[in-house]
DNA sequence: GATTATTGCGCAATAA
DNA sequence: ATTATTGCGCAATAAT
């Protein structure tokens, strides 16, 4: 079985003249089977064979139309599974950098605490030696300023 | 998932009898239009009024029909645009972070550095400390370990 | 239960 | 000429 589909411009007018004509299924007789190829398109007259142009007709019903079709089917679902997979990965990938993210950011959090830690006990030897308590004796009197942490 | 719209198993058998029948276009005649709705499906007989079913025949000129469709085409469209909108924020996203992520990693590279300078002058102050200058007592051989950045 | 949202599918146009 | 992509409509079904 098979199915099928067009275009139908959505025009009021088409929907009228158009229609779907939808052999999709069972089997309802059959019908004309050689149309031209783009007929809502665009209106190129409906000249038979102009220049060179096989026929500008096609036989839906023979072997090469229903081959290439079955090639073209399988290609889309080729490439439509292949997006498919395409947007999973990046949705991956998103998750991959969130994490990678948020190591970072606690290495920096460390790192940053660690700065500050050693930077308070520069301050603080700073100040001890402008008080001018070096007299070697006295630096057991390690009055940490209470780092806060960050 | 799940669906079924008929398989064309392309089969060549398939291909002789079922054939396209696509109005697609132009005004190739008119045809059936009142068929079953999912006929290459299981083969549920053809009984057609069943229980309460209405007909299970659908008129594909009916205006109810042709507004059904039309509508069903938006929403396809809104949901594919939809679709589509998502999978660009996402790929958005991921430069986002790659650029969050580098500027995070070059953090991390300054703030290394600086806790490595700040390491070093504390081990030269240490030696100072340790090669002499106060002679009160030998506690003071504080061999630091060489810090190795990181 | 009707209506919208999603999804798989095939066709045709057209890009590659 | 052949495959790859893309927009489009249909129908089934999931979700409201």
């Amino acid at each position: 079985m098979s199915k099928t589909s067009q275009q139908n411009t959505t025009t009021d007018a088409n929907r009228a003249s158009v229609i779907h004509t939808q052999a999709h299924t069972s089997g309802l007789q059959q019908v004309p089977q050689l149309m031209p190829v783009s007929p809502g398109g665009g209106g190129k007259a409906v000249a038979a064979s102009r220049q060179g142009k096989k026929n500008s007709f096609v036989d839906r019903n023979s072997n090469e139309y229903r081959q290439r079709r079955e090639r073209n089917n399988m290609a889309v679902k080729k490439s439509r599974l292949k997006s498919k997979q395409k947007a999973q990965d990046t949705l991956q990938k998103v998750n991959q950098l969130k994490d990678e993210n948020e190591r970072l950011e606690a290495k920096i959090k460390l790192l940053t605490k660690e700065l500050s830690v050693l930077k308070d006990l520069f301050l603080e030897h700073a100040h001890n030696l402008a008080d001018n308590v070096h007299p070697v004796g006295t630096e057991t009197t390690t009055t940490y300023p209470k780092n806060n942490g960050q």
